[in-house]
Order: structure tokens, then sequence, then C-alpha cells
DNA sequence: TAGTGGTCTAGACCACGAA
DNA sequence: TCGTGGTCTAGACCACTAT
């Protein structure tokens, strides 16, 4: 592998310091983000990428390493190592954190209420950082956990980049799955900011609430593997019969 | 060091597998858990420890690697490892959730209502799994952000491993520094569960927000470097000026 | 300049899963 | 039985910090 630079050659002040592993986990977060690497798919193994890129194999495994810490990789030992796909676990254990409250676990049914294409509101402009004018496919659905309606969820995604989304039928329950598979587009983060505040009449009257009941509003916005903004999702969760986990590590 | 079993040998079933590495990071881990090895203080160095040991450089290497991503060390290039402590940054960024709507993120300051030592109720003596008849020390405390209170939060502790907590004069803001420097108690983990609720007449008359005013009910354990519960806080949240910022990766 | 952690390499062997 | 990832070692060199 070409390396970027090195420290004390060519004479000049040297900027900054890239390691050869985090110059070959770049070049493999790359694979992924074009497609070249689909999700769910078995990637060649650690002497091939090391062979193909000249260099050891201790160093693939180091950048490896960095992208199954971040979930962007499964490895299985004695079978190879996989593209993480948004299966049910991952969802369920990553990206959704509310929970029964006698602790059982489980991934939400979903009722899809309106999808519609649109252009872009100044607030969802801004938050998915789209320019002005530009289009974005919303979906409200509703959401039931152990057979009650637990989630009132609006969501609002570019249209540029999740073409006749809103032709879609259905709308699957898992939507990363359909962004990764469909779209090639990759839920890697989200940053989630919650509040609690009285359920609002309309939200109230389909989740089978009173109006004004205290509910917790998860303000979603997703990213992908480029740190671009994905998705944007606001969700109105009933918390009298479940509560939003979080590890503290 | 002595290894425990090494698989193939001694002809037996062979139960399971413990890396080598894995139980360098057990023996440390233990010193931490004794005061051996104290918070904010440097360790040995990776080739002091792997001699004592018996082990590669590289094996140590991989343990601290470990205890580093679990928050339990601190490296700190050029010059060496210390044991993490719960100082202001940490506490913030790691175990502090609650931040303004401007972005702004501080620590909270506190005034401290009320501190008691008392005989656990039902409820603290299943959260912190303490016997019946053990004593708790509970402290009431609001907390401000900007000026404002923010939180009212009640808290309680197994008296016999904070022995006069009652009688700290004063109570300290940062609880987890105190746990870790007076008690030896390390606070590992936090699991936070999160409601929104109506907020009680009392709280809502200290916080200075109408009665009913939903709130953010953040109940969370704290636990130790071997698991067990350390300390049961329930905090009562305003969100109409913050919000409780949480980053799925 | 000395000492620490950080990177990179190379090779040996082990545990695991699939064929 | 084979190929994969997982562990362990050993040694060289680099970057960073304190003195």
């Amino acid at each position: 592998m070409p390396v970027e630079r090195k420290a004390g050659e060519g004479g000049g002040a040297v900027v900054g310091f890239r390691p050869l592993y985090r110059q070959v986990k770049e070049r493999l977060v790359r694979r992924i983000a074009a497609g070249e690497w689909q999700a769910g798919r078995i990637i060649p193994s650690e002497f091939q990428i090391a062979a193909e890129l000249s260099v050891s194999q201790g160093t693939v495994r180091k950048a490896l390493d960095e992208m199954t810490a971040e979930n962007l990789l499964v490895r299985r030992q004695g079978v190879g190592t996989f593209v993480a796909s948004h299966d049910e676990d991952r969802i369920l254990f990553q990206f959704f954190k509310l929970t029964r409250d006698d602790g059982g676990r489980e991934f939400p049914d979903s009722q899809v209420l309106a999808v519609e294409r649109a252009r872009a509101n100044a607030e969802e402009a801004a938050r998915l950082s789209l320019a002005r004018g530009s289009h974005v496919v919303r979906i409200h659905r509703l959401r039931s956990l152990g057979g009650a309606v637990a989630i009132s969820e609006h969501i609002a995604v570019p249209a540029a980049r999740f073409p006749d989304l809103e032709r879609s039928e259905p709308v699957p329950n898992n939507l990363y799955g359909l962004y990764g598979g469909r779209y090639g587009v990759t839920v890697a983060r989200a940053t989630e900011s919650l509040k609690a505040v009285p359920c609002p009449e309309a939200d109230a009257a389909l989740m089978g609430i009173a109006p004004g009941m205290p509910v917790l509003l998860i303000d979603r916005l997703a990213t992908d593997l480029d740190g671009q903004e994905v998705e944007w999702r606001v969700s109105l969760c009933r918390t009298d019969r479940f509560h939003y986990l979080s590890d503290l590590k």
C-alpha cells in the first residue's frame, strides 16, 4: 500500500501523522460506502487484504478491529468477516432503546399512516443539510410493542438518496434494512435528543392515551459512513408501560 | 504468569478457553478494585508489568487496550498509563447526559437539601441487593444548569460501603469522585432507564415549574468494578430548556 | 536525551466452523 | 481436513513528553 507520508521525510514540517492501519481502514470503509462490499456479505480474509494492499496481516487486523468496534463489521471465528447489516438484532440492541417495563425486548410492529414526497420545509432542510427547494420523503407511522401502540413516529429522508421510496408498497418495518439493501445507504450512527413533553392531541388519539399526558419525545438524526445526514426521525413514545434504556460505560 | 489452563492438556474436556491477556486484565482490574492502584495515579509501564507477570509486552498491551476501552485506564503517549478518575470531564461526558438546548455542556451545581442514614426500604434493598435491615444513606439535592434549577435528585447508597457519608460536610458536588477518593469505590458502569412523567408537586415547587408538567425521570443504577450495585439514583429533570443526549453507534 | 506508549512486521500456534 | 479469525511472542522503529 502506498504510504501517504512518512515522518522525517521530505524535510517539510510534519503536519500530522496518520498510521498505516488508519489509511487501510479508510480504504476499506470506502469500499463499504461505495457498495463494493455489500451489507451481510463476507469480505476477503485478512491475508488476502494484506497481500492486496502490500501491508502486513497485523496491520489489516488492526483496521478490521476498529471497524468491528464501530459495528461496521462482524467477525465470525472460523468463518470470516462480514459487513454488518441492519438485521433485527442490530436494530433492536443498537438503535432501538425502548423496552417493555417487564424487561422483554422486542422489535416493534409498524402501521404506516402516510407516505408523501414534498419540498423540505425549513426545519427538515436544516436538519438534513439540504439545499433550498430539495425534496424529502415523509413517513408517518405507529409502532406497537406487546400488542399496544407505543410510538407515533414522523420520519423525513432526502428524496434524492431514496428515489421512489414514496412508491414502496408496502413500506417495510425495518427501514434501515431497506436503506442499505435497496439504496446502498448505510446508517452508521445516530444522535438522539430526548425530552419529556405533553402529548399533542392528534398523537394522543392515535396512541389511545389522554392528550397532554407526558410522553417521551425522541429526536433522532441518523448519519451514514461519511457523516452525511440520512434521516431525521421524531418519535413520541408512551412511557407508562415502556422505558428508554441507556447504558453508560 | 501462571497460565490457568491450556487446551489439549490434562486430557479432560476443555470447558472453556480464557486467553492469557484476559487473565492479565483480570489481575490488573483487581488491583484497581483493591485500591492497590488508585484513581488518577500512574501504573507501571507495559514492560514492567510484562516482566512481573512473565508475559510478553504485547499481551499486557492487549489487556490495557481493553481496560482503556472500558474507561478504566487513560493512556498518555510519552508519559504513561493512568487509572481513570471521575474528574469533571469524565462525569460530564460519560455519566451526565443532560445538555442545554443551546448545545453548551457544563457540570451542574448542587444544592443539598437533605442527608440521612436510615434502614433501607423494600425498594432500596431490592435495587441495591441489600440484606433486610441494612442501612442506606439518602441524599436529596437540587442541581442547576446555566443558573436555573434543572434537576431534583434522590440518591441512595449502602451505608456499609460509605461509613459516615451522612456526616460529610459539605457533601461534594462530584459524588463519584468522593466514592473513589475517600471510599475506594469505583463506579464503573451505570444503567439508566428513562420515562416521561408528570412532575410531582413537591419537586415542581423546588424546581419552580407547574406541578404535573412533563419531566424526564431518570432511574440510574450504578455498579462497581465487580458488578456490585453501588448507588441508586432517581433524577427528575426539566426538559423545557434541556435535553438528554444519547449517541447510538 | 531518556523513557513511555504507538505502530508495524513476521511467524508460530490455537480455537472454531464448515465441508 | 482445511481455512478462518484469535492469541502470543519478539523485535524494530516512530511519536510524544518530560527533564
